[in-house]
DNA sequence: CACGTTACCGAACAGGATGTCCGGGAAATT
DNA sequence: AATTTCCCGGACATCCTGTTCGGTAACGTG
């Protein structure tokens, strides 16, 4: 048996909602009945579809996990058949989305509520990441770490950006993104940073 | 006159309490009345103080950056004055500050609630550090940018760590951070990032 | 020490949100 | 067309919030 349309409709419905409040609201000032109202849902339908609030988000960041692994599969499997030749490049292909799609973007800029769904999506980023990242060790840095850092790194800048009314473009986003991670911080800054948080020696411009 | 001691006390009661419920709980799942029945104050008068649970949160923060300013004050002037010709390292000091005591170790590892403090210490770091921080300005890296990172790298380090039981020490934690900070990824996780990240075209090995 | 001031308590209150339950009615599947 | 399945809407108990008030005890001051 397929799944009933009407289930589809009405937890496709409270998806949608959900987002479009989390767009001008912080997530934890909406309430149940907001999304109910936004969504035009009865309230005993929401509770048969979900526990909470919390569980609806849950499950939309399940959607888009879904679609983030979806999209990695895809270019593989385009790859393979040789239909194209171009590299996969997520962070760049993020930044890109968030570029020209405005459905994200206030989202992660939301204030206190925002913290809950940016460390949400960070914990998606880093699930879709793990799935690709090599079994191998490395003595400096333990695995669960480094996904962690990379993750963590993307969504530093994603946020600064989005903040920023994004006054550089997505492709200044991305490399600001590979260098902050594989280079580290700039020389210019290095110093700065070792200067003050290595030794205050210098004089007594610590302030 | 001098402030009244009644009044010291009720406020400290209640970042004790907040703090010692912060432990074992989720923050969004504390309640007011949690707190009032923790520090043992009356409700009335909780709101004679705060205006909302959040409120008690940011000026328990605002405590805890007034402590960080004070300690590097502290050091800058003995510096100043050839007490000690130590270099203040806050990073260090900070891993060794939550190796010893587990008073913010678990609020940290909190679960969806933690996202919301997590969030928050950020910025209080992000404040500090600002402070002795130098406006010189890099053409690569915009300076909030460099800030923001630097202190999301530590917070995630300090969030892995505390979540991991801590099987490395304070001066490893450090370590990896510094590293992370100023040289980036490791390479043997450079190659596997950019194989993953940039180059799928390995085999069909992305799954 | 005695005074006036100030903070605390406890209880009570309205408002709003949560999660549950039911019965009627409509829509989907077969 | 029959029957299963889902949705609606209202009502309900419960919890939490933030405010108010009078009584009481602690505080700082002279």
């Amino acid at each position: 048996m397929a799944i009933d349309r009407r289930v589809a409709r009405t937890r496709h419905a409270l998806y949608e909602a959900l987002v479009r409040l989390i767009r001008d609201r912080d997530y934890d000032t909406i309430s149940v009945e907001h999304i109910l109202q936004e969504a035009n849902v009865g309230r005993s339908t929401f509770y048969a579809h979900f526990t909470c609030k919390d569980d609806l988000l849950r499950a939309s960041l399940e959607r888009l996990k879904a679609l983030l692994v979806a999209a990695r599969e895809k270019h593989a499997a385009a790859l393979q058949e040789g239909t194209t030749r171009e590299v996969w490049d997520p962070s760049r292909a993020l930044f890109e989305h968030v570029a020209e799609f405005n459905d994200i973007q206030l989202a992660l800029a939301g204030g206190r509520g925002g913290a809950v769904l940016h460390d949400a999506i960070n914990d998606v980023l880093a699930d879709v990441l793990r799935d690709s990242f090599p079994a191998q060790t490395s003595n400096l840095v333990p695995r669960e770490l480094a996904i962690r850092h990379v993750v963590s790194t993307f969504n530093t800048i994603l946020d600064w950006w989005v903040r920023r009314q994004r006054q550089i473009g997505p492709a200044e986003a991305d490399r600001i993104f590979k260098m902050l991670l594989l280079e580290g911080l700039p020389a210019a800054w290095r110093d700065a940073f070792t200067a003050s948080f290595g030794a205050a020696e210098r004089d007594g411009g610590a302030k």
